[in-house]
DNA sequence: CTAGAACTTAAAGTTAACTTTAAGTCAAGG
DNA sequence: CCTTGACTTAAAGTTAACTTTAAGTTCTAG
């Protein structure tokens, strides 16, 4: 079973364009033609795409999926340096993990604030809570926040 | 202790003319300026800039934070819309941190190709791995990622 | 054999979020 | 008062990753 560029872009949902770019990139060397010069996706150019849906998602440029791509197709010389990639990218996971969380407690925070805010009907009710009356969990996050000496305003 | 727009800049960790472009765009509205026109940001600020950076990094548009600015300063008659807000940014962090979690799987699978590889100095000792050979954490994102029936290129 | 849908390329356009530049103004130290 | 470094604005430039356009070609069904 091959795929023409459009049929290979709805199974993926992506844009066909965008698949012609990630060539016109350099990103789909393996990716043959036919005699008139029609791209013809192979079943198993999938596992490549899928791999370099992964790349981007992990925030990976076109220009680096395209150095790892070509360091793929020359072979076993390049599983030290394949292996460094991947191991790289598993610390900037990492870190972008770490931040989502900050973010995410940063938010849980937020919404027991104007839920906290909706119940009392003004802003101050959570504004101007002791440290002491908010839940334990938000504390730290408020904390944070809370650089400045004097009230903020009514964020 | 009011800071310029150079300090403040220092302070966060980002460059002056990105405040100042953040203000052009109407989210620092609540900035003092001197007589002179310069810009005097005071302690209380920085609860907001966090605030800001913290939607950015949950990837907000300037569009929306502006818009959440904007509530902001209208007072309590906006505390629903502000909740609905941050409620709906919970469920985008959600949904980024399963993404992010799926895409961690399939770079530790990665190293765990490349470090098989590495020891046989082939990618063949682990392309062509029965499954049952394969560590049972791996199998469910090798599986996902070998849609093709025929073995797929040395990826 | 032909119509038309889907393909081809090169080149230009888009978008968001900055960053840089240019020309000028403000403020603090000597 | 003057210098100097940091500030001001408006406008233009940058970057990445597409997307669109235009002009032409290929493939498939009738």
């Amino acid at each position: 079973m091959v795929y023409t560029v459009g049929e290979m872009a709805k199974l993926l949902g992506v844009a066909a364009s965008t698949l012609r770019y990630y060539d016109k990139e350099g990103l789909l060397p393996f990716v043959e033609r036919s005699s008139g010069g029609i791209r013809m996706f192979r079943e198993s150019d999938i596992e490549w795409l899928q791999v370099i849906g992964c790349m981007k998602k992990a925030g990976m440029s076109i220009k680096d999926i395209r150095q790892y791509i070509e360091m793929a197709l020359q072979g076993d010389d390049t599983i030290d340096l394949r292996l460094a990639m991947f191991r790289r990218q598993q610390e900037v996971l990492k870190q972008q993990m770490e931040e989502l969380q900050h973010t995410m407690e940063m938010v849980d925070y937020k919404c027991w604030y104007y839920e906290t805010a909706k119940e009392a009907g003004t802003v101050d009710a959570p504004q101007k809570m002791e440290l002491a009356e908010v839940p334990e969990r938000f504390r730290k996050i408020r904390q944070e926040l809370r650089t400045a000496p004097g009230t903020a305003a009514t964020i």
